[in-house]
DNA sequence: TTAACTGTTGGATATCTGTCCAACAGTCTC
DNA sequence: GAGACTGTTGGACAGATATCCAACAGTTAA
């Protein structure tokens, strides 16, 4: 029952904070997850997956929750896995156009390519 | 003599990484000092006139240094003084859009009016 | 030349951060 | 229920960082 799963705390958008958001996104792993989230609603957290590989498990759940934590993303959980996806809507509606800046800044960072939600 | 001054080092254009330039303005002092050399050049970097009082002047020498060497801005050394300024042209054909967002974004972070290049 | 001024550098320090590992909780499958 | 699976949490630890202070170098002024 509750098949929507449930929602992991993040912060209203009134409380993004701009300083938090860019030193969650000066890591070059988190990054890569914004680029990639930004592609769409990932259900898939694991490294191998994400392309980070060499990190371990705990690491990449850190990374997620600092994310989440700065209001750039949004986590539901459900069963034993976790969609998460880029606040798109709220971070435009707080800081027009950085987003789109941003993915358009970072692109070519990698090949995130074979990174698209599969099926 | 000389009296145009001296550089000090910065990156290439194409040295500057998105990842650093993010990592540099994911904090509160960098991101208003950011915010004020956007305003245009600056010639003093005393704490008081930088609406920063509060911390010492190393302290202020040492994060204009992590912006300058992120590739944020450019430095001109004059006698004692240091000519500091936002490398706007650069960083917009790098990353196009992104400083406009970004300054857009840090509007009404504090009263940044104050802080407008004197006379 | 002596003194004041601006900013840099190195040391010290407390805090933060990225990473891994082990243990755990909840979930799904057999 | 037993076991496999996904992700979280806490501990440990090395490295980064923000800050201050003291000392210094170069510049300007008296």
């Amino acid at each position: 029952m509750d098949n929507d799963g449930e929602w992991l705390p993040q912060p209203d958008v009134a409380d993004i904070q701009l300083a938090k958001v860019l030193h969650a996104l000066g890591d070059p792993v988190r990054l890569r997850l914004f680029a990639i989230y930004a592609t769409g609603e990932q259900y898939d957290c694991s490294s191998e997956r994400l392309g980070l590989g060499h990190l371990h498990k705990s690491t990449v759940s850190h990374h997620m929750r600092v994310l989440r934590e700065a209001g750039l993303t949004s986590t539901r959980a459900v069963g034993r896995n976790r969609y998460v996806r880029l606040r798109r809507a709220d971070l435009d509606a707080r800081f027009p156009g950085l987003v789109k800046a941003l993915l358009t800044a970072a692109e070519g960072l990698d090949d995130l390519d074979d990174l698209k939600p599969a099926d």
